[in-house]
DNA sequence: CGAACATTTGAAGCGCGTCAAAGCCGGTGG
DNA sequence: CCACCGGCTTTGACGCGCTTCAAATGTTCG
C-alpha cells in the first residue's frame, strides 16, 4: 500500500456497467423505479479508473475532489500508526461509495487501499447533488446506505473490542457474505475470497500467526473450508451462531435474486 | 443501564440555553454569523428532557422520531452481545447530536445511555431540516459535525484494534480532553471525570480489574491524576506522545477562549 | 529455475482475563 | 450520629489467549 493514486484507463466495452453495483445496493435501501435507475446510471457516467493490488486510491490528509464508486475488486479504509501498526477499518466492495459528502472540502482521516487490482469510477460532487435533488427516492436510499456503513463501522468497533479470535474472523465471514450477497457476488455456500492472512489480520486486530492458527481451528470444527481464493460455509448457520453475529446491522433486505436475505419474512418496515 | 427513555420536565431557567452547546461545537466546523446563532437558538427550542444515571435515551431496535441534543451530563453509544458483553462505541457530550437523520425512520443499530444524570433537548426533523434549508452555513456545520463524529468511531475501531492497554486508556483521556476543551468543560490541565472503572473498561474492551492496574501505572509514570471526579494531566504532551494521539481526526480548531487548540498555528484550511 | 511472497509450524513469554476477597467510600435509615 | 449497606476500587494468585521470534514449507510468477 504505498503507491498512490489510480490511473485513468480506456473504457472496456465489455463488463458490466458501473452504475448497477450502485443500483443492486440501493435497492436495499428504498424501493427505485426505473426512472431512478436512469438517474443513477447517468449520475456515474464519469470516467473509471482502476488501480494495481495494494495501492492506494487517497491518502490521509487528501481532500477528495470527488467521490468514487468501487466497480470491481475489494478495498478497504485503513490508518496507520506512528510506529507502523495498521488497522483496517473496513471493506470496500463493488457499489460502495467513499467519500461522498456534500462537496465540503475536508481532509481525509483516513487512507483508502485496493487490496486486490481495483477499478472505480469517479462521481463528481455536482452529479450527486445533482442526483439527490431530482430524485428524493434514490436521495433517501443514498443517506441509508451513507448510515448503514456507519452502523458496520460501529459493528467492527464492537468486534474489535469484545471478541475473541474465532469470532471476530467467523463474524468478519459472516459480515462479507451478507453483503457480497446482497450484491450477486457470493452464493449462499461461500465466495471468491481474495485477502491474505495478513489482511485479515490488520482488520481484526490479530498478530497473522494467530490468524492463521484460528482459521486451522474453524476448519477443523468444519465452520469454513477456505482454499485458494474460495471460501466456503457448510454450515452459515451455525457460524453466525458462533461468532456471536446478528445481521440486523447491515439493513440489507434482498439478495441477487430478490430473495430476502436471512430467511426472515418480508417485514412491514422501511 | 436498564430503565428507559427520559421524563419531561419542568423548564429550568437558571442554567445555559440548550442552543449554546450546539453552537460551541459548530463554530469549530464552520465561522457562525449572528443570524447562524439565532436560527440554531430556535431550532432547538424544544422540550428539555432528563435522565438519570445509568438509564437509557433509546434502545437498540427503536425508532426515534426526533433527533437529542445533549444539554449536560455524559452519555454513551454501546451494544451489547447476546451473551451480555457490552461495548461502548462512542461517548456524547454537551452539544453532541444524536440520531441526526433527515427523518428516515430508520431503527436504531445500537443503544444509548447516560453515563451520569443527562439532560437533552429534542429537535424535531422538521426543524433540523428548516434549520438546514435556510442556513447553508449551519448546514455545512452540521455536515462537518457528522463528518466528525464520523471519524471519531474510525479512531475508536483503531483504539480497540492496535493499541496495548496504557495507550488505549491514555488515547481515551486526549480524546475526551480536547473534545471537553472544544466546549468550554476541561482547562488545559484537566477535566471533571464522571466515568467508573467499569465504563473505561466497556469503552476500551479491557477487564475493570486490568483497566484499574493500568490507571495505577499510568500514575506512577506521572501521565495523569486521578482522584474522585477530577483527571489531571501533569504533561498533557506526553501524556499523547505515549498514547500515540494524534488529534487532527476530531477536526476541531478552538477552545473556549477561541485559541488554537492543540497549539497550533491557524492553518489556511478549513 | 529462482525470487518474492503467503502459509504453516514450533517454542517461549507476556499481556490481559478470571476468580476471589478485602478495603473504601457515599448514602440511607434508625 | 453512627451502623449498615451497596457499589466502586484495590489487591493477589493463577491461567489462558495471543504475540513474538524464527524457520520451514508451499505457491505464484517473471
Amino acid at each position: 500500500m504505498f503507491a498512490p493514486y489510480g490511473k485513468r484507463i480506456a473504457g472496456t466495452a465489455t463488463e458490466p456497467a458501473a452504475d448497477i453495483w450502485l443500483t443492486r445496493q440501493l435497492r436495499h435501501f428504498a424501493p427505485l423505479s426505473p426512472e431512478d435507475h436512469a438517474a443513477i446510471r447517468s449520475a456515474v457516467a464519469g470516467p473509471v479508473r482502476s488501480v494495481q493490488a495494494r495501492r492506494d486510491l487517497a491518502r490521509e490528509g487528501d481532500r477528495p475532489r470527488c467521490a468514487s464508486l468501487i466497480v470491481s475488486g475489494w478495498g478497504c479504509r485503513y490508518k496507520t500508526l506512528v510506529d507502523g501498526r495498521r488497522q483496517i477499518v473496513g471493506f470496500l466492495l463493488p457499489g460502495d461509495l467513499v467519500d461522498l459528502n456534500p462537496g465540503l472540502p475536508t481532509r481525509l482521516d483516513h487512507s483508502v487501499g485496493a487490496l486486490t487490482a481495483l477499478r472505480y469510477a469517479e462521481v463528481s460532487n455536482e452529479a450527486v447533488a445533482r442526483l439527490m435533488a431530482e430524485r428524493p427516492v434514490v436521495a433517501g436510499a443514498l443517506w441509508r446506505q451513507m448510515l448503514a456503513s456507519v452502523s458496520i463501522l460501529r459493528e467492527w468497533a464492537v468486534n474489535l473490542g469484545q471478541r475473541r479470535a474465532p469470532e471476530r474472523l467467523g463474524h468478519l465471514f459472516c459480515e462479507l457474505h451478507l453483503r457480497l450477497q446482497a450484491i450477486g457476488l457470493a452464493s449462499a455456500g461461500g465466495y471468491d475470497f481474495p485477502l491474505t492472512q495478513s489482511d485479515l489480520a490488520d482488520a481484526t486486530g490479530l498478530s497473522p500467526v494467530h490468524v492463521n492458527r484460528i482459521l486451522q481451528q474453524l476448519r477443523g470444527a468444519g465452520l469454513i473450508r477456505l482454499s485458494g481464493q474460495t471460501l466456503e460455509f457448510p454450515d452459515p448457520a451455525a457460524l453466525r451462531i458462533e461468532s456471536l453475529f446478528a445481521s440486523d446491522y447491515l439493513q440489507l433486505l434482498y439478495n441477487d435474486e430478490g430473495e430476502r436475505l436471512d430467511g426472515r419474512e418480508a417485514g412491514s418496515d422501511l
